[in-house]
DNA sequence: TTTAATTCATACAAAATACTCCTAAATCCG
DNA sequence: CGGATTTAGGAGTATTTTGTATGAATTAAA
């Protein structure tokens, strides 16, 4: 069971350090953020493409261009960032992968797992990015410490 | 992101309707189940083998075969299943996948993720098969209802 | 003892995910 | 304008996961 995908791990890694290194300027070059946190550029820079698709992030290229925050990293929170890294049904999903499971007609552990997920719901809805970014060092993010 | 795997969700239908069809023989023959559940009857057969190995459940060959539990279901917890079916260190995982993350040098979100994977954790250590079992009919077990 | 039923083991195929590479488009600077 | 820099997009490769096929081992029953 991997809780989040690959490709999230490195969204959400980037993204924390973006939001505790949030200064003047407001763009972050890719190539730096990959180098630094030991992620491949190419798959990274595909990555904060999809993040920019989404709204999450704004873009600009050419000379000293990057990515950045369109809104404020407190008003961004973990759930808008799960749901655009890992898709906008995470928080509605059966456990057991059923299409049709719902209130209607429940798989056995549909209650069960509907509480849990709320809760987990609730959790990510109410943490910004900004809350999780405080006390971030670079060296925290990178695989080889 | 999915939750569990694939193989897990097969895994966890598969002993919620042994769970919840226990009678007099014990033995389910994995063919009869993979039919009742739509799933491919050597894949299923394949996660099963899993579960022997791992000692959540035996097996007898030959006519009349099957698997049953080794235990009773009240005494097989969903954490049990979970680190048989998808890795044993499941509950302790980084969320970012940083192998170094831990107490000792903790990523930006250790502290707060192991507060909600401990919930998670103790959630699920305190349900047990039966209890998940109990109302279930084979066709909430399904995908084609 | 032969035959059939069933799980076990392994190899193989397909699909999804992770990762790489190349070119295009936008932007800046001379 | 022309060249350099940087993100965007798409195509291609590798790895992992999912699913299929085949045969061996074990047991029961005729």
């Amino acid at each position: 069971m991997r809780v989040i995908s690959k490709s999230g791990e490195y969204g959400l890694r980037a993204l924390l350090h973006m939001a505790s290194n949030q200064d003047n300027k407001g763009f972050f070059n890719i190539r730096e953020m990959s180098e630094g946190l030991d992620i491949s550029f190419h798959f990274l820079t595909k990555i904060l493409q999809v993040l920019t698709q989404k709204g999450i992030l704004q873009s600009y290229k050419g000379p000293n261009g990057g990515v950045g925050f369109l809104k404020k990293t407190e008003e961004i929170t973990l759930a808008d960032l799960v749901r655009a890294l890992e898709g906008d049904d995470f928080f509605d999903k059966c456990l057991l992968g059923l299409p049709g499971c719902g209130d209607r007609q429940p798989c056995p552990m549909h209650a069960y797992w509907m509480g849990i997920r709320n809760n987990l719901k609730s959790e990510f809805e109410t943490t910004s990015l900004a809350d999780l970014g405080e006390n971030t060092r670079l060296q925290h993010l990178r695989l080889i410490p």
